[in-house]
DNA sequence: ATCGTAATTTAGTCGCACCTAAAAATAATA
DNA sequence: TATTATTTTTAGGTGCGACTAAATTACGAT
């Protein structure tokens, strides 16, 4: 079935705030996400329910049926992987690629995104350190955590960052963390709510709260 | 200004009829070109002339302003750079691209099309031996002749195909011929066509007239 | 110069994806 | 529980980009 560029968006939406809330999901959620009216949002979910991407009641919200879970992970798959391509090979800084992977995902080429998936060496994980669902649309999680709730002796993963300011982003490599760094936390002063952690077995560093909880990482096993 | 995909296919096909004809673009050839009714084209052609980016008089067809056309070199420099970029790095060939290039040329983002011309060291040239506009719209033209015109003696460089076959495409592979190839004419065979050409100073290959007439080359110097 | 045909435009319609205003249903609170 | 507030839907409208049918204009041939 041929959808178009705004049929899949809300797909996805309704996909990620589903995942998000775990219940049915809202006209007014949508509404909201795509900065329009409810009465557009009743128009569009009508619409796809009679295409059977969906499934809604009135008033009683909307879910994702079979096809339309397929389709809002074909998308999620394509979107994350184009991020790679764009931080990986383009120079793009974490927080620059999604308004352009918003566009990329909607790209119709079964052959473009296997082949894409190929050049960038089969990634897993996106920059901001979300997985990427494979070509059956099965999605490998991992746990997603805060190095501020990292416990003392851990190691842990640098997977993504929350906000990628420049300035942080800058921080960040000027004490040589990256993605795919392994942080050691050393010490933990609840005082201040900063971290002492141990860089890729090397340096010292002692990292702010801020700093600490705009990291996410993920435990060694 | 913000242009719809379908107000860019119109304006970028304006331009290439313009550039193959001469003349300005009756609404039945844009009709033509898009397989829809003209009654259609009549409409858009209004709209895009309010927005000042074409001339157009009724009954006496349509041409490009000074902003239609920059939209129009735009778009192609974004079309061949993806073309390039699907070939070199996503073993396309040259027959498959022009399908997805038609796609991506509509992603909105200066950034991306600044550094996907740098990943791919700024190509002159896109898969077809078409010539890649500049930042600033220029366009490096270059003389493309058929290889079945080229005379004995003289020294070509293969910089596309007509028609891109897979089994055309396997047969140059297998003779060693691709992008950039250098081709001598050794000899011409008027009674059927065919050529004799040294590929790049080594084998000796006969090709005939229909291989000729479908590789795209221009001369030394 | 006139006529007939082809090209082009106009008028009116349709689905998509949004809108506003108003009605209806649901949820919260007294 | 009754009333009020919030959420959601319905009804009707708009611009885009297509369509058909009909009117208009241009043009080639006699
Ligand atoms: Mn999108
Ligand atoms: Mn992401
Ligand atoms: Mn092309
Ligand atoms: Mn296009």
């Amino acid at each position: 079935m041929e959808l178009s560029t705004s049929e899949e968006n809300y797909i996805k939406a309704i996909f990620k705030i589903t995942e998000r809330t775990g219940e049915k999901v809202s006209t007014n959620a949508l509404a909201e996400e795509f900065s329009i009216k409810a009465a557009s949002v009743t128009d569009m979910v009508q619409r796809l329910g009679e295409k059977s991407l969906v499934h809604y009641e009135k008033y009683k919200g909307v879910s994702l049926l079979e096809a339309g879970e397929s389709v809002a992970k074909q998308l999620i798959r394509k979107h994350r992987l184009w991020e790679v391509f764009l931080v990986e090979k383009l120079n793009f800084s974490w927080d620059e690629v999604h308004e352009v992977a918003e566009q990329l995902e909607h790209i119709r080429s079964p052959k473009l995104t296997s082949e894409l998936d190929a050049f960038l060496n089969y990634p897993k994980y996106d920059p901001h350190g979300d997985p990427i669902p494979d070509k059956e649309g099965r999605i490998q999680a991992r746990i997603k955590l805060n190095l501020s709730k990292v416990q003392k002796g851990r190691i842990a993963e640098v997977i993504g960052v929350e906000e990628s300011e420049d300035d942080f982003l800058r921080f960040l490599s000027r004490i040589g963390v990256q993605l795919g760094t392994k942080l050691e936390v050393l010490d933990r002063f609840e005082y201040d709510g900063s971290v002492v952690v141990q860089v890729d077995d090397e340096r010292e560093v002692t990292l702010s709260e801020k700093v600490a909880t705009n990291l996410w990482v993920t435990l060694e096993q």
